[in-house]
RNA sequence: GCGCUCUUAGCUCAGUGGAAGAGCGACGGCCUUCUAAGCCGCAGGUCGCAGGUUCAAAUCCUGCAGGGCGCGCCA
């Protein structure tokens, strides 16, 4: 595809295709020529590779420019004809050129693993994701955020980040506070002694497994650890299920302990960007709380709505504070990119913490990905997953019945900003309702044709099968993997992986297909090594892009279908 | 009231300036041959509505209507 768009830009910088000779020479000319864009042509056009740069040069080229540009193009030992359609270039290629981008995919070291020169350039990339406070068990609508941002990390390593996956533990609140009286009187309860259960305090079952842990003679601050530890090593295995493994848990305490609060606001201080003062009276809990002087973040020089509170009234510290020193902390250990995934419930939240991100370092590449909101269908109607109503579901139950790689895909093959409708019933299905199988099967079959020769691939430029449409459209789609991969990858986007993945799949299936009825077009062809050869060669290529799509989605690739 | 986001085929959704798409569902075909968990065909659209910008708008801008999520000194 590269090579195509070379032979492109030399062809249009042709002096004598242009009324004004000197248009070459413009800065105009310049920005079109380099924007060319070449894609793959929609099924009702019978060619290659198309592309729209006419739109932008009509008017500047000679009246008789199509056949100029067409015998230009057709010099190139590539290019087996260029057809013209509603001002589009419409490309045909020949064999040679199927045959060099399956040598490029295999020999050029770009897949499966390592080395595509992709955006990435090795930027230290922080990407956290799922830091659900370890009160409770990880539901259902946690996973989505947990599955993404697993997945934008597998796909920033590939497009050559250095990625580091990070857990925030918030263990540090009043929220813990709250859940450690919880359990308290939980278990003064259990030890029938008397108790009282604190205003607001978490209910459910796995509290008073938990009070079972804890004795009658723990502190507070120790019945704290055991709930932490306990919920976090809960979660831990759930995200393990769903093949998620964090590469660092940084603990609000640790943050704390460590006077990154008191860092940050020195560096806020220093720039101008704190000040106290009081807030609009109405603001200030409507006149439950005295509205004292606080310390204040400057946030509305980033077009807030209002400048954030950083202390309370009784002189603690807001929550906003010790996020900021998570991110001072995140900022001292020299990434240059911070991706943050969080749900759609805290887009304010993130467009604060980003402001605040930003004034402790301007230049700092900040990124919060939003993940909407999972409910499921009940009696045709929307119901929410929630705590409160009694039907939020337990990661670990849910993945019992469905398997991780379908619960894995059906997240993954959204776009994050589609509220997600979970479909039990398609989920169990094991049919084309369930898209991953249709690509693990391509993946298997593409398998077992090395199961049944003894022969191995081997690439030959004149083997037939490159001039077959069912094998260049696989090899097509192949040679846009690269860019699909830069695409995901700076979009923070894997549903355009999994996207992907369906159209290559549908690419050997097809071939497979046809070779049912048409024996010439099966992969092993009896009696002709070099042709066998040629064909495995590509096949190989497709079962290595494959499974490293399936990788960056976080899904099995298997050999067989059992 | 304000902010963010969404509205595309019967359903679930892709498509961020360039030729309206996929899967499911419906209908009709295809296995004595490398896995039929598959393939082929057919049907289905005023891209929420109205303006604007552009050679070109589902896509960008403005307004309107409808859905979702937020809008504490809680985290």
């Amino acid at each position: 595809m590269k090579q195509l768009e070379q032979i492109l830009q030399q062809t249009l910088k042709n002096p004598s295709l242009f009324q004004d000779e000197e248009f070459t020479q413009s800065q105009e000319f310049a920005e079109i020529i380099s924007n060319i864009k070449i894609t793959l042509p929609n099924g009702k056009i019978d060619c290659h590779y198309c592309t729209n740069i006419l739109f932008m040069l009509r008017r500047f080229l000679k009246p008789d420019f199509e056949t100029n540009i067409r015998t230009i193009l057709l010099k190139s030992d590539l290019i087996a004809d260029i057809i013209f359609i509603n001002g589009y270039i419409n490309f045909k290629m020949r064999p040679k050129f199927f045959a060099q981008m399956t040598h490029e995919i295999l020999d050029n070291d770009i897949f499966p693993n390592t080395g595509i020169d992709a955006s990435g350039n090795k930027t230290k990339v922080n990407v956290e994701y799922c830091s659900i406070n370890p009160t409770g068990f990880l539901h259902i609508g946690h996973a989505r955020n947990a599955i993404l941002g697993d997945s934008i990390a597998r796909i920033l390593s590939k497009a050559n980040y250095d990625v580091t996956k990070e857990y925030y533990v918030n263990d540090a609140g009043n929220q813990i506070t709250l859940l450690a009286q919880s359990v308290q009187a939980r278990c003064l309860e259990a030890h029938n002694m008397p108790f009282e259960f604190p205003e607001g305090g978490y209910v459910g079952p796995e509290i008073k497994e938990l009070a079972k842990l804890t004795k009658p003679e723990n502190t507070l601050e120790e019945i704290k650890q055991i709930s932490v530890d306990y919920f976090l090593s809960e979660i831990k295995k759930d995200l393990n299920d769903l093949k998620i493994f964090h590469d660092v848990w940084t603990h609000e305490k640790d943050i704390i302990k460590s006077n990154f609060i008191e860092k940050a606001i020195e560096i806020l201080k220093a720039k101008g960007y704190i000040y106290y003062g009081k807030r609009e009276e109405k603001k200030a809990e409507k006149g439950k709380i005295e509205n004292k002087d606080l310390m204040l973040l400057k946030t509305t020089v980033f077009q807030d709505d209002e400048d954030r509170p950083l202390t309370k009234s009784d002189g603690e510290w807001t929550y906003l504070a010790p996020d900021i020193g998570y991110h001072l902390n995140k900022i001292e250990r020299g990434f240059g990119y911070l991706i943050c995934v969080l749900g759609a419930d805290h887009d304010s939240y993130a467009r604060r913490i980003k402001i605040a991100t930003k004034l402790l370092k301007e230049d700092i590449q900040h990124a919060t990905p939003i993940v909407q909101m999972v409910s499921f269908e009940h009696e045709g109607q929307h119901v929410k997953f929630s705590k409160r109503a009694g039907n939020s579901i337990r990661t670990r139950d849910f993945i019992k019945e469905i398997h991780p790689d379908i619960v894995r895909y059906m997240m993954l093959a959204k776009t994050p900003g589609t509220p997600f409708v979970f479909d039990y019933e398609s989920a169990c299905t094991v049919s084309m309702k369930n898209p991953v199988f249709y690509i693990q099967y391509a993946h298997a079959r593409g398998n077992s044709i090395f199961r049944n020769t003894t022969v191995t691939q081997k690439l030959h430029e004149k083997a037939f099968a490159f001039t077959m449409p069912e094998f260049q459209e696989i090899i097509i789609i192949l040679s846009s993997f690269k860019n699909t991969l830069n695409e995901a990858a700076l979009q923070l986007a894997p549903h355009i992986i999994a996207h992907y993945s369906q159209r290559l799949a549908e690419s050997m299936h097809k071939l497979w297909q046809i070779g049912k009825t048409d024996s010439t077009k099966r992969i092993i062809i009896d009696g002709n090594e070099e042709e066998t050869q040629s064909r495995l060669a590509i096949t190989k290529a497709f079962l290595n892009v494959l499974a490293t799509c399936l990788e960056t989605l976080g899904i099995n690739a298997p050999e067989s279908m059992n």
